[in-house]
DNA sequence: GTGATTAAAAAAAAAGTTTTTAAAAATTAA
DNA sequence: TTAATTTTTAAAAACTTTTTTTTTAATCAC
């Protein structure tokens, strides 16, 4: 903990400054708080005494005392993701707005992990909560739903209606990113979808047999892959799957849940001697900042990160300002981006 | 906040538990602050009433009585860069595996906002704190030094002995990659450094600088540039230079203080219809995760991002437990990475 | 079984604020 | 001038813990 001391090795508080400036030290209260009942002169006087001692309000104590920690939580799932990096940047510019502290934590795709982050979020009595859940039929969600906490959830929810999210469709976005590879004359697409754990791998595997269906294709098991969300591991992943089943599979193209993983199929490519889009077609998912500079130009699946971000920080907002009872629920439309990646089929 | 309440509406505390359990608060405290200073019987029985009462510890509390607010800050200044995500999640890990917490916050290279930045960790009461600064030389460093508070600086930092820093030797990093182009015939180098009011821009100046002496090439200021850390405005910025000067200048080569601003001028190319790197060979800075994959790959050079977050908590942790009174200065290599980004001139 | 010693439990005080209540001072109206 | 009202200040209580002190209970030697 930090020191900011007089000579007596005391903390500075506001007794000092009232001492100091020969206010009462409820007065000098009064002041940090922006309570209007307090004279102009008092109030000057008070803020160049607690400028000259280096005063800072503990926000423990005020926390402690007023029920308001003045903390949004956030717990993600994979700091090292760019995904959301957008997402984060919008949340941190809302809350220190507003004059919010942001606690970040990160789950790992890990449900007990992600238990121990709820729980410092509860003892750190965060004014609200932008989460976005490994599984949505954990008992964590129910952790969060009974406690009453001012929550958002995002990138998955559960079907609860007593609960607020900010959702960007993954069905759809599976959906799309299939019916234009069909279009395009795909009919063996390779899905790599991630860990079964994750909620959205379910919504993102739905998206594409619904599209497989729609346009009469059987739906075939041994073209579904689970990796995790890293470009290494999916690298790793995608060459075994290559060597081992392509020439059974005949897969002309691969959809990946992640931008990342399409990376990773990037950069399996030189290893294997095959060449996207000619030899592969590839789609990503979230359109990553970086994935129109790859080579091939990434298509991908575009998901608007920053509103997530903006939406998730305002219906916190709402809510703690009471301005709201509602359960607030978005849903945010993929969009398909089509770069150099896909290959036309005849 | 968060509402844990019980019938009466009331949070629950460990009075609670000590009413329901039949022991009296202060030994219900003990159990939660792990007291030797108790029975089995007790513990067990207290510990299974918590559970049912779902009890969380209110960190405040314990925070403003013990002075141990159990948080880690981190101030840095550009969220968004992916130059960070390393060393944040080397962070988040180590902090959480020590049961600490984070904030983070985001001072947009802006000395106003990281005054805030500071203020807000010294309110916070925080451990310890990570603080890549804008200005080695601006008042918020005092600010800092003065305050006492356990800080390592990251990125940069003030010459003054009395602080504990991870650095890695921007100097040398531009020194390596300037020597490298003019090795391979390149006399005419354009610098696209960043602001002048970071701190690391004039380091990188200076190694600039320092290889063209040692080669005996003239400096010229027009080949130095200034431009925000980002692909937008370094792009931007790029497009005007070159179509404004590149006939009187004719330089061959560019380095940028970041990998994103070259980015920037791989994103300029098609428009000014330059190919890297016959017609500009480009260096970056940072190394992030993605330069490998850009068309063509990025010539950078690298800096150990993870080891400098694994370094800072480290530092930080030591201090918090006492373990050492003596400041630590670390300086991390950059390395020179060659890929395709650069043509050798004869 | 007494008294000393130790262990366990309970009680009280403290941390630095905000909130509530009470008091004093200043202002206004009659 | 006095009562009523408003503004400002002062004091006390509350928030939930940890820390310190005190009390009670248990153990043990004799």
């Amino acid at each position: 903990m930090s020191r900011r001391k007089n000579k007596k090795n005391e903390n500075i508080t506001i007794k000092h400054i009232a001492k100091a400036s020969g206010f009462s030290f409820s007065t000098v209260g009064r002041v940090f708080r922006n309570d209007p009942a307090v004279s102009v002169r008092a109030k000057k006087i008070i803020l160049k005494t607690a400028k000259e001692l280096n005063y800072y309000p503990n926000s423990m104590a005020k926390g402690l005392r007023s029920k308001k920690s003045k903390i949004i939580g956030v717990i993600l799932n994979d700091l090292t993701n760019p995904l959301y990096y957008e997402t984060i940047e919008e949340i941190e510019n809302k809350t220190r707005e507003f004059g919010y502290t942001l606690i970040l934590s990160d789950s790992k795709y890990n449900i007990d992990i992600e238990k121990d982050n709820i729980s410092t979020m509860f003892s750190r009595n965060v004014d609200g909560l932008i989460f976005s859940p490994v599984n949505t039929e954990s008992a964590n969600i129910d952790m969060i739903i009974d406690n009453g906490i001012n929550a958002v959830f995002i990138d998955a929810h559960p079907t609860s209606k007593e609960i607020n999210y900010v959702y960007v469709n993954h069905q759809k976005a599976s959906y799309r990113a299939t019916e234009y590879l069909i279009k395009n004359g795909h009919r063996k697409i390779l899905l790599l979808n991630g860990p079964s754990i994750l909620s959205s791998s379910k919504a993102f595997l739905d998206g594409y047999k619904e599209a497989l269906t729609k346009y009469n294709i059987e739906f075939n098991d041994k073209l579904l892959h689970l990796t995790n969300i890293s470009i290494e591991e999916s690298c790793k992943e995608f060459i075994n799957i290559y060597k081992e089943k392509f020439d059974i599979l005949k897969f002309s193209a691969a959809i990946c849940i992640s931008d990342l993983i399409a990376i990773g199929i990037y950069k399996a490519q030189k290893r294997l001697k095959i060449k996207i889009p000619k030899d592969l077609s590839v789609i990503g998912y979230d359109n990553i900042f970086i994935s129109e500079f790859l080579n091939p130009p990434l298509s991908t699946v575009h998901a608007p990160k920053k509103t997530v971000g903006k939406k998730a920080v305002e219906i916190i907002l709402s809510r703690i300002n009471e301005e709201t009872d509602n359960y607030c629920r978005i849903e945010l439309e993929p969009k398909m981006l089509v770069r150099k990646s896909i290959s036309k089929i005849n």
